[in-house]
DNA sequence: CACATAATTCAACAATCGTTGAATTGGACC
DNA sequence: GGTCCAATTCAACGATTGTTGAATTATGTG
């Protein structure tokens, strides 16, 4: 009933499953069942503990689902703002394809995150699209903002739209994570060479070629993604 | 129970609710809620008939899915093919515009089927994801034979992958018509004049920069969607 | 030991879902 | 008018869902 569990300090029974591990759970089975389909029985049995107890912990599936976001995106949005930080003079390709490492990092283990934010947006108003809008915003505008220091410097084409050079970066980097892996082994031939880093660089290298004021410099070598 | 409906020639009781217009409701109903979300009581209401209707029709919701899958994708398939053509003398840029225009045509008014096509391959098997496939992979593989044309004429980079291509240009218009205009309002100001159509001549102008061999070779003007 | 209280479970509710078998309607043909 | 049969409806089944209130467990404190 307590959006915030009591504090457990001084508490009696060392609680088995901690708020925490809850969202583990939903994390979870929202990756994989999507967020509508994902059942809270579903959640608790990955949890080890009885469906009701989610309703302890949280007001409903919904809040449930809000705090997983409040959980993973202040920290996206703090690395995100530290990328767009002015003060970096370091060269724009390097910056932004700093912005899709950022996006796979937190999120290619997070399928159903992935799928509930996009699939909140497609749908459209119901409560938790303020909520999602508001992680999201900042983030994107952030991002915005590296565009447009890059078109200030004469790095980037100073016809480019800042936000939907955003949209283009950012959507495009979700949809590899999403689909690519899915759907290219299915169209491709056996023994291709298309995995998900392969893709990202090759998004980015044509993202950079239509942004760049100057496409014909090279591409700083582009460090991989760390697992 | 019978796939294709017994046919109405000499029938007694001239049919008041014909398959194709529980195609129409469906197609309604998946749009708004999605393929999981969508019942069959809303779809029987939408049509103004009995739920068990459909089921004299159409096997089962997935039978229904499929056969609004077969109804739309043939012909997306031969106007495709029809791009595709190697007759086709057409400048590239032209040519991949018409592309987008053609999934402009088909799919603006279905957010239902770009969202269950989508879904389906996300979440992966289920026997639905082998028809889609059916469907969509000789589509792919036609854009796919656009870019091969373009290379071996010498108007794209030698070293762009085609397959990989093809994702980027279809998925973002895709991605287009699904958030575009739900989230861009939404992260600019008030009078941004940030639409669909312009939207996709953005990306289009990106895409291009990106694949030409000579980016620096105007654009022919991309005319407008018509309704 | 007893008590208060946090953590957890149990059992059930009402709603909705896909699906089905039997019943009903109503026009075409004899 | 009677009969056949396609088209349609009715009523219900079993399963699953989010949710809730009461009961139960187990711990720290007096």
């Amino acid at each position: 009933m307590t959006q915030t569990p009591l504090p457990r300090s001084r508490g009696p029974k060392p609680t088995k499953v901690d708020p925490d591990q809850l969202l583990d759970a939903a994390q979870a089975v929202f990756a994989q069942e999507g967020l509508r389909a994902a059942s809270l029985r579903a959640i608790a049995r990955h949890a080890g503990c009885d469906p009701a107890l989610i309703y302890y912990h949280f007001d409903s599936k919904e809040a449930l689902f809000a705090a997983l976001l409040a959980r993973r995106f202040p920290q996206v949005l703090r690395e995100m703002e530290q990328l767009a930080d002015p003060g970096d003079l370091r060269p724009m390709a390097e910056r932004l394809w700093a912005v899709l490492l950022l996006y796979h990092r937190h999120l290619k283990d997070d399928p159903g995150l992935r799928a509930m934010i996009r699939g909140e947006i497609v749908r459209g108003a119901e409560g938790l699209t303020d909520l999602i809008e508001a992680q999201i915003r900042p983030i994107a505008l952030a991002v915005r903002s590296i565009f447009d220091q890059g078109i200030a410097r004469g790095e980037l084409r100073p016809d480019l739209q800042p936000l939907l050079a955003t949209f283009f970066l950012v959507r495009m980097q979700l949809e590899i994570l999403d689909l690519l892996p899915a759907i290219l082994p299915r169209l491709a031939g056996a023994g291709t060479p298309l995995n998900l880093v392969s893709g990202m660089k090759a998004w980015f290298e044509l993202f950079w070629r239509g942004v760049a004021l100057d496409p014909s410099v090279p591409l700083p070598p582009l460090p991989d993604p760390v697992d």
